[in-house]
DNA sequence: ATTAATCTGTTGGAATTCCAACAGAAGGAG
DNA sequence: CTCCTTCTGTTGGAATTCCAACAGATTAAT
């Protein structure tokens, strides 16, 4: 297990845990650790889950089967990051998604029982992992309504300004800097490229907004 | 207070908690009530907050401004819910949204601090309502993780047939029953209810599928 | 039973997006 | 520098959605 405390570290359950501390507390947790392959089942879709997973090493993903046998993907979880905590504590009785490595992976899984739960040695860390559970947890909301809040609207450039604006407001300024490139934007905006392109050539002609690749500035309103 | 108990009973925050007990609890987490008549503003976006609400009587709205004024409203919250739980728990810096009420109402302010810090009198709800607490936005989240998977899609149809995909799988049965109106259900997928009807219909000339008001089934695919 | 209100399905034209293909720009590798 | 890859913008036609309006069906109210 030493071998991934560089990764653990970086984990942001364990925010404010020092590494020393890192072992022992995992092992207050009953953290145990798996190694699979790439294309293996972690979760089968119809499980009941109690444990959620960090994953060390690789990457996998959530999917989802529909009635028709059509296999979408609804999220990728690389190195460090959490899978399957919110079904776990949403205490839902059957998994609706599966969750499968897309390459080879290790994975540690920690029962959810065992976080709250204050422990025999009563460490101190449990209140702080909630703590930092929740905080996972309710980012992760925050991020998905906004994201509705941009794919709600019907036209790309209604998209578009609504993610812009958000992103001004973000950065407290007209001028600012986007995360993505154009084809992650589209993905991200559930656009066509060649659309999204073409809307911004125009919002541009229009006076609306300057831009120079990921770089934005919103124009002033002119009422 | 008391005369809020039968609200506060279904709150799902303090599931599992006897009405009894709910005043004496509600006073250890230094609960404290507020009244706004229609239209005030109980959170200013920008605002750093540290309180939930919980909305007691009325309604309140959260709405979101863009760059150039528009208002558009994320969610509705009604009696016996909660809000802005998951801004207080992400500890953003400042609130990208702002919580006003459509109606009189009464709200119930309760600091995160509180719910998780164990009390002088060591009252052992905390635990319990810190699960409640991961249970309620943990639920949201899939909610919302599932309500982007379907307006993923990019056509009406697509976006019909993954959603009932979803209710079918949910109901165990390829025979089932929807919780939306046309309307509603229009709402939800963030599409024109005139065209979603004209696709329904298509569904059904071409046999995918069968409906009586909200009662659906899904053919079984004929590979 | 009659009236009113709501829900649902249909339709035609305008607007928009999607798709595929192409071309210029930018950047990296050899 | 040249080649190659990636990113971005453009364009035209096909497909889809949106909008508005209307009509039948259902439900609720009087």
């Amino acid at each position: 297990m030493k071998k991934y405390l560089d990764v653990l570290k970086t984990v942001a359950l364990f925010r404010g845990i020092e590494a020393l501390e890192l072992l022992p507390l995992l092992s207050c947790l009953s953290a145990n650790r798996a190694h699979y392959e790439k294309g293996q089942t972690i979760f089968f879709s119809g499980d009941q889950i109690k444990q959620f997973g960090i994953v060390l090493s690789g990457q996998v993903q959530i999917v989802q089967d529909d009635y028709y046998g059509n296999r979408s993907i609804l999220a990728e979880v690389s190195q460090g990051h959490l899978f399957g905590e919110s079904f776990v504590y949403s205490e839902i009785k059957m998994l609706p998604v599966s969750v499968i490595t897309s390459t080879e992976s290790e994975v540690l899984f920690i029962d959810c029982r065992k976080l709250a739960a204050p422990c025999a040695k009563a460490c101190d860390f449990h209140s702080r992992l909630i703590q930092n559970m929740l905080n996972i947890i309710s980012m992760k909301n925050i991020s998905l309504t906004q994201k509705i809040e941009f794919v709600s609207k019907r036209t790309t450039r209604e998209k578009l300004l609504a993610y812009l604006s958000v992103e001004a407001k973000k950065a407290g300024s007209n001028h600012f800097s986007i995360p993505f490139n154009r084809q992650e934007l589209a993905d991200y905006l559930f656009v066509e490229r060649s659309a999204m392109s073409a809307e911004l050539s125009k919002l541009r002609d229009e006076g609306v907004l300057k831009y120079h690749k990921n770089q934005f500035e919103l124009m002033v309103p002119t009422c």
